[in-house]
DNA sequence: TTCTCTACTGTGAACGCTCACAGAAGCATG
DNA sequence: CATGCTTCTGTGAGCGTTCACAGTAGAGAA
């Protein structure tokens, strides 16, 4: 390699130091930099050369000022971030998110708002303009953010359906009844009748598809509706410790349940395990999600696995295709069922 | 074309709208926004005004341009991600940082450089001065990122002590070697005396201090030096689960073993449940971070708390003076010992 | 009065880029 | 010959800010 900053902060090159080595003018600079249409060979190899000997770097700020795009993305987070920072799943979307934005060379923005005032902040900031598109994740539904955001014309992409907006923003979702499904039919195969459900939040479209897969497939069964073995919970730990408990003293004969994450499920092995029940002889336990909870557990949970790099991949794909100008698209991806110890 | 309609997006108030509006000229809103010094209350009062109408937002990208800062810092991971996005420590971390910077109304930039290309890229685009300082997680000496960042007098600051950096770059860290003393007296003084350990990478500050602090009390309490005792791991569950397995082949008599991170011990308590050892009863089993995984194993985990909070906040502050003109500084902050049930 | 000092205010000129436009050159068509 | 069309190139303007500087007004001192 050749030269080198020899001390101290030199000026950056401009497009007009390159534009001199190069032989052109500031325009053609321009155009080589922005697809190189319009341009002859040779002026565009000159280009080039002259780019890499001034080691030019585009100034995304004066970009940004007349252009009006700021060629970066937002990953907001509207709810207290303890829950999803807890959860495995959401690190595995976080880090698909930057990597699928970072092959198109686009920097990810992460704003939390936890907050009243965090949310106003924020959004503030974003319908400003400083972000060109937002990556949502916020489960429950009302969320003043996202109907603020959707209503300024921010171009919105949401993990999960987002209850109550309009159609105006994409989402990307696992297909959560099926899943659902799928696993209470595991249950059922192994022989199991009286199955239990720790539900999520019934304000999110998790909560309320998993719940409603479960009931479909008993009533499919033909097994009777027991209200006795349905209890809610919010995805954290906690919830479902303490959820198995209100099982088990609601119906002492249960002999599975189906929980509708793998974190509550592992308070609902420990639960069962405190309980003196055995699993799965005693009673079967099936999660939701594949995160690393699910391994980690004693016994290993089987669960349902949510294709959470696709669902990251698409959900950057179709933010940049409402960039491009598309209208807002809804993705839902299947799921798998993953056989382990616990069922 | 659709036209213009109120809810679409209509031409950002400026600076000069502001100005209008307040009977002011640009000059004098530019103080208002900049700390309001040599400025009239009533001025002050009429500016601020216009700005509450107007719904003006400074535009960044014009002011980066003529600053020259970019008023947002990067959160730079330069290993392979997997090792980070697993361990609950890190999401600690980047929460607190999130929240550290957005207090002063910064945002975060995640930046993920796991393969040599992306390093190469990330590094062009933070020394172009795309963000004005950097946040760095990188454990392992040697890290190229770092030495470059450095050379190119990016302002830096590590978690945990660099290897083999310089001075110029700040870093904040934990007691390491103070925690792993308290951890070894600790399982001392439950009576244990074949006291083994699963360190970390030992090209890795926290590797090699919990080590120090390990031998160290073991020598004052005069107790032989034992390489059979002493194996190394890569803070994952997987090399946990190893690491006891071989600690009990090459020292089956052993009865407390101290482990370097609380995955790794997750690991360990696996493995001594599957070879039939009870914790604590049989082997009494210490961790390291007091992370999530501390409260999910099963039996809960006596471990040395590390203040990720504090880490975090210190690391923002330390950088933001960094920003400021300071010197970098380095801070270290004790750890706890957090006693449960494995020890 | 006149001068100085302080507190405040307005005005060009940048910052580095893209965009619209005007033009040049080459070549086919009228 | 002019006329058009396509491909390529350079130029001026301007994006919304901050900064340096040149002022103005009012108070106090000589």
């Amino acid at each position: 390699m050749t030269m080198s900053n020899t001390g101290g902060r030199r000026r950056a090159p401009t497009i007009h130091d390159v534009a001199r080595e190069a032989g052109v003018s500031r325009g053609t600079v321009s155009r080589v930099l922005n697809g190189g249409h319009y341009v002859s060979p040779a002026a565009q190899e000159a280009v080039n050369a002259a780019i890499r000997k001034t080691g030019y770097v585009v100034n995304r700020h004066a970009r940004s000022l007349i252009t009006g795009r700021s060629d970066s993305v937002g990953f907001l987070l509207t709810e207290p971030q303890e829950r999803f920072f807890e959860d495995p799943n959401f690190n595995v979307l976080l880090r698909g998110c930057t990597q699928a934005l970072a092959a198109h060379d686009i920097p990810l923005l992460l704003m939390l708002a936890g907050t009243r005032d965090e949310r106003r902040r924020i959004t503030r900031y974003i319908t400003a303009g400083h972000v060109d598109g937002v990556l949502l994740v916020s489960s429950h539904s009302g969320d003043p953010v996202a109907e603020e955001l959707r209503a300024a014309g921010v171009p919105l992409v949401a993990c999960g359906k987002p209850i109550g907006l309009g159609s105006k923003v994409g989402y990307v979702a696992a297909d959560d009844r099926d899943g659902a499904r799928d696993m209470v039919r595991h249950l059922l195969s192994l022989g199991r009748r009286r199955i239990g459900v720790v539900t999520g939040p019934l304000d999110t479209p998790g909560g309320v598809e998993r719940l409603a897969g479960y009931r479909e497939v008993l009533a499919e069964a033909g097994l009777p509706a027991d209200e006795r073995l349905v209890v809610s919970g919010d995805y954290s730990r906690a919830s479902g410790e303490a959820g198995a408990e209100r099982l088990l003293a609601r119906a002492p004969d249960m002999d599975a349940v189906f929980v509708a994450s793998d974190l509550m499920a592992q308070g609902v092995l420990a639960a069962l395990h405190r309980a003196g029940k055995r699993v799965p002889e005693d009673i079967a336990v099936g999660g939701f999600d594949d995160s690393p909870a699910a391994t980690a557990a004693t016994p290993a949970l089987t669960t349902i696995r949510q294709p959470w790099d696709r669902i990251s991949s698409e959900m950057v794909r179709v933010l940049l295709a409402q960039l491009g100008g598309e209208e807002p698209a809804a993705v839902i991806l299947p799921t798998e069922l993953v056989r382990r110890e616990s069922a």
